[in-house]
DNA sequence: GTGGTCTAGACCACC
DNA sequence: GTGGTCTAGACCACG
């Protein structure tokens, strides 16, 4: 399960790290009581500060989704595949709003707005009536 | 015009005005030549760093919204409504793009996602026929 | 409001901070709106590393007692009395079930424990029936 | 007697061994002359690393509760009990402080406390005549 | 001035 | 080996 982090990107590199384990755990890639990388570890292979690491891990702690286990590393929870599930399906529906907000705000309808995602949908993966 | 600012908000408060102002003269709430309020005024009226409210115009007259009127203020140009829709335009786009790489990578299809703007779509503003 | 921290305590420093901040609130030292010391002020009052009262604030932002105001510092929320007495109860709550399990394992019963209870309470503070 | 421990408990596991080997001298369970589980035995069964048997085994030890057998492993002492008890009892009256104090700074009366006390309680094993 | 993030490096307890 | 905490010092965006 590779993680990839933009040092340039305007989002924090310790939310990066934390949003794919979520979406890692929420897709199945990570199972409970799996062991996420230690540390040290993910550091050195994100070339990013092993304090960096520790922040990532602490807000998924804080979340729910990984747990400490003594002397061993951090693991993932019983239910963190449902909080994973519920959290990125959360995020979806704020951005829904946002973007209807904006939609709005711009004199569009909702038959413009689904234009627009028709023109981005990338093709290959499309199930729409075409 | 009122503008509104939220302190509270993650976006910047000099962007936050300079969103309502670009959004005022896409919808022709103000039109080229007119003047819009002084450093001063905006930022007593907002309760906010005149800085604050210098940084916003600044922006604006980067993105050629704005021009300095020697001694009378900050006039808004005469092709800014042109500017203003494309922007907002421009924006509009990035954020459905940006939704689509979320939806897509949380296994949604494109009914889904169009099924979920219906969801959050006032109903008082619908015109799709379904 | 006095913060006090003891370096040597097995609790965090930053927990200590925290428990305290939320204590003040709990207790209406601190009301909702009110600014708390800045980061580098709190830091230097307390000689601590600046990072560590970052730290505290994160904890009690994330609990939804102070919120960030842009450039201003970090304030008291509008529930956040509501909030810290909640959790000075819960932790009470939690406190006081661990002594039950304990004492009910060393076969005390509910007399032994109040008899303790009084024993240790000082004199000063006293209501019930003696 | 039956030894358990948890791993995702924020008490290191060696002192959970340990005070369960306490409990049980104090309880009777284990009678001064009994030998206790070898380490390695113990390691095995509890799913633990052998070393932290072995720190459990120490701090026993250093309390005066075990001995070492030359040979045969670790024995409970001849006034093991005592101490158990004596140990049993001080952490109860250091538990009992801790909440005191904390009871007091949210504001508690003594009335207040043992009503708390009554309602974690288990009914079951209740003596008290109210 | 404010908080937010990151790096570097240290020390600790625990397993 | 593991994570947890702390220090020191840097840079950034924002007001």
């Amino acid at each position: 399960m590779p993680i990839r982090v933009d040092a340039g990107s305007p989002v924090p590199i310790y939310e990066q790290i934390a949003d794919q384990l979520v979406f890692a755990v929420a897709g199945g890639d990570l199972a409970a009581g799996d062991l996420v990388p230690s540390v040290r570890d993910l550091s050195v292979q994100l070339t990013v500060n092993p304090n960096t690491v520790v922040r990532a891990y602490q807000q998924l702690e804080q979340l729910g989704v990984l747990e400490p286990l003594r002397g061993r590393g951090m693991v993932v929870t019983a239910d963190a595949a449902r909080k994973c599930k519920a959290r990125r399906k959360e995020r979806l529906r704020e951005r829904v709003d946002e973007l209807i907000r904006e939609a709005l705000s711009a004199g569009l309808t909702d038959d413009d707005l689904k234009q627009l995602i028709d023109a981005g949908w990338p093709a290959a993966s499309r199930n729409g009536k075409r």
